[in-house]
DNA sequence: CCCCCGATTGCACACGTGTACGAGTGCAAT
DNA sequence: ATTGCACTCGTACACGTGTGCAATCGGGGG
């Protein structure tokens, strides 16, 4: 007696995985373990769930045999009956984009932590497919979505009073406002970016915008004219370029900008990917970085550290409006009405990349 | 009538969201449609599916009516009466990691091609928690599993023969063979690394690992060791050190190693994010990168390219290796016999990091 | 002794869909 | 005229779970 429950607690950690099932081949069904208990399969439902319908002795055998036997309820009958999956959509651009993965992380953190199970579906940053993609999900009734960089934005304000699926975007791209989202102060940010340039005496300062980033883009634009207004600058419209989100095309505008009779001394990016590619245009024409044109950057990637120079750029707590966004939608779903509109603060973290204007006639400046 | 038409046909963005619902204000079943269309549910079901047993008239005129309805069928139920969900899940360590995510992307790809929703959650490289999300998957009554970076591995084995839910793993890193799995081809890529610092005069080479990577760690290691005994250069002890995956490990253990009395004129990192850490540590120590000490990388993330020096890394193909084990694991849900390990060529990409062994006394060698 | 009440448990239904089977047509073959 | 068949369609289930309600039991108060 006392070695057999000896012997079946050394097995412990098979046994999590393992639990041979004495019935058919398939998977257990609560009414196999009603039979097994000699009770009615309600009893069982209850009893797993913690009801206090059912007696203490009762509940404990049921849940013993439950055990044994590696029942697990299906959620997919009892999303049927509950009409609710405890399962959460999430739009994301593309997983393997380092923006939209940490928003994502964030999103399955909270979502894991209440035991609800995360639906990925990637965008592409196309509109026609962000819209299958939501028609695929509503086709599963996920509870509620979340939705990184739409490019769909207020187009769902009809599927959301119909469907009744609750939407949080973050990060949204479609001009206007929507209902709930999560945004970064881009406007904010970019201004104190080019502030910062500003301080150390740049004064051709160009702005290299990407037109994928529809809304981002225009404001953080505005960020940067604002903060040339301020100065006292003009804005030229040379200096304003932008690529399309491809690596080339933001190379290629940078050459136009580097070729331009007078360059900038400085530059400031869109985001860090194109501030990447900007810098590796920078070198191909001969010139370093800071020393000859500074850059900045836009969301904290986690590289932009670990580059050399390390990059200057504005943080953007991406992971943590995951985290936001996941929550809001928690209230959203749970009936509370809760803040529409969320907008976090952008900071400024100067690191290697940007530094004093150089000396005057350094290159092909006059 | 014409103009009534050419009206609608405007609408027509707005119409694949909005589609006002002229029944109650929950979503239609299949039934409303049957109702509205005059016919039994099982004949609406049919004309959906485009089943022959119905008439092209009458399935044109319920078709006609579930799209104006916005009618679409529940996956759930679906799910239920069928016993298959179209659903995978997969299993990463953690979504913003760069491995995992690259991954992800491949899986997402090939499964969202076939009509099918991948049910993300991270385990954290954490054995339990790894346990835990199998059975909240299992649950959920997934398709098929893909699990990246597994620590538990061959205990899947039991799981398998009950639950009968397919798995391939990518990268696994459980000691031993799983049954389905896609892996890299680590010795092999770690020898190309090792034999191109030695072909370039180092004869002092280290091997930084990572305590989290048990097999592919190992396997390695392996291919680094090889490569010097083939070479006839003794293998030092002190020379093969390891990080836990964070950051401040692995540059403490990489300040270890340039505190040593006749420290490494080169080191092969057990990956790209390690090389990382290993560069910044190099440069806090005064020293340059390739002119002190050369540093070899592994997976080639997309950011190896971008940093300077530009890594040189062996090529990892994540993503490809994502779209393979989930092709694998559609022939595996569609009953055939499948290859039981695949194991992808490493492809070495030699950059900047790495150059010729320094003149000697460089530093505080002898 | 009867009635009522609290504690347990079972019965019957519902959720929305797919599918085997039978029923009802119309038409051609016998 | 009857039979058989091809074609459509509806009826009756089943999938696995949750929940309102009735039923049963035991006990205490009147």
């Amino acid at each position: 007696m006392a070695e057999k429950s000896a012997g079946s607690a050394a097995n412990v950690a098979h046994v999590t995985l393992t639990r041979a099932l004495a019935l058919g081949s398939r998977q257990p069904s609560i009414k196999d373990i009603a039979r097994l208990a000699r009770v009615s399969h309600p009893t069982v439902s209850r009893a797993l769930q913690n009801s206090p319908l059912v007696s203490a002795e009762t509940a404990a055998r049921i849940r013993k045999i439950a055990e044994e036997q590696g029942y697990r309820a299906s959620a997919v009958a009892r999303g049927l009956v509950t009409r609710r999956t405890r399962t959460v959509g999430l739009i994301v651009t593309s997983v393997d984009d380092p923006f939209a993965s940490e928003v994502a992380c964030g999103v399955e953190e909270v979502a894991s932590d209440r035991g609800y199970a995360v639906l990925l579906a990637n965008s592409h940053a196309d509109p026609e497919r962000e819209r299958r993609v939501v028609q695929e999900l509503a086709e599963r009734r996920v509870d509620g979505l979340v939705v990184t960089s739409s490019r769909v934005g207020a187009l769902y304000l009809p599927l959301l009073k119909n469907l009744d699926v609750p939407i949080v975007l973050v990060n949204d791209q479609y001009p206007g406002e929507f209902v709930h989202s999560v945004t970064i102060a881009n406007q904010e940010g970019m201004r104190a970016a080019t502030d910062h340039l500003i301080g150390l005496g740049h004064r051709r300062i160009a702005y290299l915008g990407d037109s994928n980033g529809y809304r981002s883009d225009t404001e953080r634009l505005a960020g940067f004219q604002e903060a040339l207004a301020d100065a006292g600058i003009d804005f030229e419209r040379e200096l304003a370029v932008e690529g399309d989100g491809r690596p080339e095309a933001t190379m290629e505008a940078m050459n136009r900008l580097l070729r331009l009779k007078r360059p900038p001394t400085a530059v400031c990016c869109y985001n860090d990917m194109t501030a990447l590619s900007v810098i590796r245009a920078v070198r191909a024409h001969g010139l370093r970085v800071p020393a000859d044109v500074s850059v900045t950057g836009f969301d904290d990637l986690f590289f932009a550290a670990y580059l050399a120079p390390a990059l200057t750029t504005v943080r953007h707590p991406m992971r943590r409006m995951g985290q936001m966004a996941m929550e809001n939608l928690f209230k959203l779903m749970s009936g509370q009405e809760s803040i529409a509109q969320i907008k976090v603060g952008a900071e400024l973290i100067v690191r290697e990349s940007t530094g004093k204007v150089p000396k005057r006639g350094r290159h092909h400046g006059q």
